[in-house]
DNA sequence: CTCATATTTGAACGAACATTCAATTATGTG
DNA sequence: CACATAATTGAATGTTCGTTCAAATATGAG
């Protein structure tokens, strides 16, 4: 998981699959058809990684609009620091080989889903305890936040200080006010 | 550039380059240097189209507000189209190779820094003709619009219905009112 | 311990990879 | 036409790719 996340599937050889795992060739493809199939549960093992994280993060504090807030905080630094180069394994697997390749476009899209789904139902939380104004649409501010997500992670691969990604968040922000 | 863009990096071969242009290896190798050099330049030349494209649209109303707008709602229906998989060859090589080319990474944030200017000088030009809020700080505006636009192309890769991108653009140029 | 079944081993496979270069052909000048 | 220079040709290079498989080893039940 970590070698596709780090150079993408097709910079990353079986041949450095089996000295990292230091398993034989042999081994791995008795338990994976092939590459792409093994590609496929990285993929899958980092979705599911990644959807506990943002629950996580967003059950965190009792006022959901707070959650949303400290988790795009947190992005902002994630996206700037060291780390923000790796970007987000789905995001980067999306544009790399969903493009073309229908299993793992399926894959991605169900994992964002559920993603935007948590966003959702913490915005309508929002709303029905009055911290989320009723005229807002909790399905068009959660599906923006995931488009924001996508673009903070481009952002990420151009090396930007938090100077940067911290005025760009304070934007989004203004769109639950 | 087309194969490249389609294919992404490592996935298109010197093979099909030779095949697409009727070249010769030598040909080819005489021209550029290697497949990195060669890719540089597709790189180079797709940022020019596309620098030129989004200056052109930026220019096409004069009112400047309406010219953003306008860009967005365009930007949404390609997005939901059937070009919308093929995405922008610079986001998708921001996440392809970028991340560990550094001659990539330094001609792909230019090209976004130059397209970044022309949002921030259209929104001062707005913020002169009173269209835009005095409190609103162009050069935060731009840099968030420049992060939907990306965050747009990778929900391109997803597939996505008209009735998808639209709120999520109505939901930015918010932003801007 | 015995033996059938699973698992692991690592050498070997053909295909595809980026790249090279000596031979050939085209070009433009006098 | 003659000739130096430039460009093109395409077969061949060694390497790395994903994948296979017969042989060797480990496992667990009786």
């Amino acid at each position: 998981m970590k070698a596709f996340w780090e150079h993408g599937y097709e910079a990353t050889g079986m041949a450095e699959i089996i000295r990292i795992t230091g398993l034989n060739p042999g081994s791995i493809y008795a338990a994976f058809q092939s590459k792409q199939d093994l590609f496929l549960a990285a993929l899958d093992l980092y979705g599911d990684f990644n959807r506990a994280a943002v629950e996580r993060q967003l059950a965190k504090h009792s006022n959901p609009l707070e959650a949303i807030r400290d988790f795009f905080r947190q992005l902002a630094a994630t996206v700037a620091g060291p780390s923000g180069k790796r970007s987000c394994f789905l995001v980067n697997s999306a544009l790399e080989v969903a493009r073309h390749d229908k299993a793992a476009r399926k894959l991605i899209c169900a994992n964002f889903q559920s993603i935007e789904a948590s966003f959702r139902s913490t915005l309508e939380r929002a709303q029905a305890e009055g911290d989320l104004a009723p005229g807002k649409d909790p399905r068009a501010l959660a599906a923006t936040l995931m488009v924001f997500i996508w673009g903070l992670r481009v952002l990420g691969t151009t090396s930007p200080t938090p100077a940067q990604t911290e005025p760009i968040v304070a934007q989004v922000l203004e769109l639950l006010k």
